[in-house]
DNA sequence: TATGAATGAGGGTTCATTCAT
DNA sequence: TATGAATGAACCCTCATTCAT
């Protein structure tokens, strides 16, 4: 695999468990890592990937160059990491979602709405938007968002699925991986491009998202509801 | 206007017909331009914006550094050149399908083809993610995408809606350039993000087009058909 | 100010005192500072401005690039710090003369060999020529030599000036920063423009010197004094 | 000698009287010659050496790149016949106003005034900086202002001199040439510092200047006037 | 003869990364 | 372990000069 490839490692949550007293191990530091990252991100959104120089993160989050290469093997590392918090962020804020229990259109609708207005925050779409401009020479990076590892967003919608149907809520279904992405897009419908190339400057207002949420889910229903 | 408007000078075409023997004024040798864009496409394409150096267009495009800067003023310049010719090369197919006067439903369909094809091609989809990368720097080249000048896209499509309606083909609509990007928008549905991410890594077939644009045009005909 | 103004900073004596042990900050070693200076001010002026590159006198300093623009901020600063710093050199050695409380005659004459000496060796010559080529990009070094800060060269003789008239040894003069000047234009005459224009190869010799000076005395003490 | 040495070719006045007719030759049409020395002039005047580029020359002058480069070697020759045309344009005025065969001391006045009226003007101030700040790359033109040629305006005064002095009106000399340096000098005291290092931003007043002419009129009459 | 398009070395400056302290 | 001074390759762009037309 790529030398991304080996960000798994730095991307991993630190395991403090050996050292419960005194100086953590170098680069393990987990309130110093979300510092970096803090100070990173701020200047990542800001300026973009190449234009972004790690003096100026250094500046930002308050940590020595040679802190931050410990912490993180280069620049394309780092960026990684940065992207990788904010989608676990968001799945975490589904996975809650789907623990609740609600009915299938209330999961529906909850699940599109936090999805919807995360994915097109102002910080979001500042991160898809480096994403897409290094893309070549990131490829790892894009297919994060789309259904990395058994708790990404996609297949966690798609367990829920399964789930429904067994339950005999809705319709078997071929690849449910693949309709909770479609059901995702349709929720971005006529928001995300705009959004993204900057025509509409704000993110959209709740009820707009809300709206648009609400048709997702009606079509969707009528596709695969019982 | 920004620096970035001058660039509408080296993107006009060059009008060739002052100079039919002779050597062409510096900067004005369309196919000079022409070679210089095709190497510049080539390098920015493979490479993306800021990795891409003038350099390496130069080699590729086979000429010299002078030359570069005496058609383009500096690498945006030329970058927004690139785009801008693969936007009015679609906007041209375009033109070519309307003045074809099919039927309203027809013409509907093959345009949805055509937009689809063209903006989900590999070339077109390297395209904006480049620019969606340098948004900040560069924000006009976005909303070029979008409706710029009379001959826009956007804008040629709500020319011709506005005209079925006159026949009393559609319905009467508030703001057609608004409806004609959504239209797009409902042609490009579930393909462009995978594709943009790059999850999607070949364009989609013919077949997967033509079946979201059947569908976009009947959710259009039952919104705004008559 | 202008952007030239800035180099006050870099142009600042570093101060030591609080580094006593351990590596220097970043652009505030003195040796350092001073190599550069050294390399920069032989390469500047043996080839000019202009036709001094940077690297040539990275080349000649030993140190990087990098290191360079860690201390100066272009080349302007830098060369308006090796300037500053020929300045400097005189101005303390006049301090020093003053300080020594010598007669009125004796005090006038000693400042105005050491005058001249300095600004007619070949390393000040060389400087001056530099500083009058590119007088339109940088006109506030080119002021520098005459009277910027209280303690420069003419404001610390026209100070003296003003204690020898409140002593009665001179008479009251209107602006004494002016007669001060062309006192020190009286220790060079006819000797700057020759060299100035390298028809005098070298210095002239000491004895040639201290009769200029010896005549620029009696004119002005003929002319101020009691 | 240098490459510069060269100069004297196309420094020197063309000779037409081979082509009474008919298209001049190459690099020989006194009319363009001076038409391109004019926007030149302009040019390295506003710009100084380095910063000015032969394309804004050309462009200045109304000529071709090509037919510049047939009239000058290259941008120090070109620079060379500039400054070697104002110093002729100087010189012929003396030599006007030395065959005028007016009274000694008002030849000395009027000498005088003329020269530093002339090379205290902007145009000449301009010219000095420059040719002072290229003297390490072109250290014959510096030298050109003081005598060479039997016509240069030291030798011709010095010529005056000597005459004078055959004619019983001074005493003897050693340097001639020496002399009518100083006596310029004289001329200049005081004033020609300022201007050089931009102090005195507009050229003297005229009755400044003579002033200044009168005092170095009557030092040399009181050194050598009989 | 006159033109000006083309060349490409070289300019000043930045910045990801390393490693002595 | 943490620091940040130092590195130097690589960046974009300019311009004196040449030479095909």
């Amino acid at each position: 695999m790529t030398e991304f490839g080996d960000s798994a490692d730095s991307t991993s949550v630190a395991k403090p468990e050996c050292q419960p007293f005194g100086r953590p191990a170098a680069g393990e530091d987990p309130i110093k890592r979300e510092q970096i990252l803090d100070g990173a991100q701020c200047i990542f959104m800001r300026m973009g990937f190449d234009a972004a120089s790690m003096n100026d993160i250094t500046r930002e989050a308050g940590v020595s160059k040679g802190t931050l290469y410990v912490y993180f093997k280069n620049k394309e590392d780092l960026f990684a990491a940065i992207i990788t918090r904010q989608k676990l962020a968001i799945y975490a804020l589904l996975e809650d979602l789907l623990a609740k229990k609600l009915s299938l259109e209330e999961t529906l609708y909850q699940f599109g709405v936090i999805l919807a207005t995360h994915l097109l925050s102002e910080k979001a779409i500042r991160g898809q938007r480096i994403v897409i401009g290094v893309i070549d020479r990131m490829p790892e990076l894009a297919n994060t968002f789309f259904a990395h590892g058994p708790n990404s967003g996609p297949n966690m919608f798609a367990n829920y699925l399964h789930k429904q149907v067994e339950l005999g809520k809705l319709k078997p279904m071929d690849d449910a991986v693949l309709i909770s992405r479609q059901f995702g897009d349709l929720c971005l419908a006529g928001l995300f491009r705009p959004r993204l190339f900057g025509e509409m400057k704000e993110p959209p207002p709740a009820e707009r998202i809300e709206k648009n949420v609400e048709t997702a889910v009606r079509l969707f229903m009528n596709a695969y509801g019982r």
